[in-house]
DNA sequence: CTAATAGGGTTGCATTTTAAAACCAGATTA
DNA sequence: TAATCTGGTTTTAAAATGCAACCCTATTAG
């Protein structure tokens, strides 16, 4: 059967894996960040079939993750730009990037070393913070619960 | 035909994506951070298929972000718990969670808020951060480029 | 002690998705 | 004007998904 969705989930993760939780969607969007715009680069740079990156660019366009820019001169040309929601799944994608590095390191080559263009320092560890910038695990968050609710068992989920 | 993988991409994010990149394994690591142990227990609140469920599980254990514990007094009885490597994806989830909740807000409720244990205070957004803790953008980072490449196009890719 | 029920799956089947390759029409370049 | 590039769509076969039914082993109620 068709593959189940969560557009409507009351889970904001849910929500969020809706329109990019799929094995290609934070590819497209990674390979965007570094500045691939064109349909064929996609396709070659990520090896993607190409009625499946149609699929994929055209439900990212819908969900305002990439725009759809004709830059044609005597006709139709075709870029697919980051939006500001795009460029925002940056944390996402340099966190998965951290975590796959550290837990599932490529054996020959190393870890990409990303820096910071005006101090040409490293960049940090993407946490989870508080309001002191001190890092927190799971076991240090709690939820805090304000409303009352239908359904009391929720209430103190994280998710 | 079979869906691609990326067990041997160069790319960590692809490799980050080959063991929690599907629909449900993200969720099943949610769900085990907010105290989910039991084979019944992810079912019946991700409401996914037993079989998937399975298959997702015992990958997720394959991949050490799971370990299988038997809990059993006088026969078998199993929990899933996260390990380390399976804590690590928090900031992940987390940033997940917070990208839902800004650019997909639930209608009707408000975003789940997340604190400190210890302080009571709010978290902070998830970012990339700088070596003095000033966020970044996506257009604030290069990619140190050290060694020798024999292609020499992939070097100044962020991905 | 036995019956009933909960836990943790596996199997079979219908439906979707995916990958790969072929094909196509409108730009662009030689 | 022909060849090629772009950005797709179509076709086909393999694989993944969802659902329901089934199964065996604990645990619990009586």
């Amino acid at each position: 059967m068709a593959r189940k969705r969560f557009d409507d989930s009351s889970c904001s993760v849910a929500r969020a894996l809706n329109e990019v939780g799929d094995w290609w969607s934070l590819l497209v969007v990674l390979h965007a960040m570094y500045g691939t715009r064109r349909f064929v680069d996609f396709q070659q740079e990520l090896g993607i079939a190409r009625n499946i990156l149609c699929d994929r660019l055209a439900r990212l366009v819908d969900n305002e993750v990439l725009k759809k820019v004709d830059v044609g001169e005597h006709g139709s040309r075709f870029e697919y730009r980051l939006t500001e929601k795009g460029r925002d799944l940056f944390p996402i994608v340099i966190a998965l990037r951290q975590w796959g590095d550290k837990w599932n390191p490529a054996p020959d080559q190393p870890a990409l070393d990303l820096r910071d263009r005006a101090t040409g320092r490293p960049i940090r560890q993407v946490a989870v913070q508080n309001a002191d910038g001190d890092s927190l695990t799971v076991r240090d968050v709690f939820v805090r619960d304000d409303e009352v609710s239908d359904t009391p068992k929720d209430k103190k989920q994280v998710g």
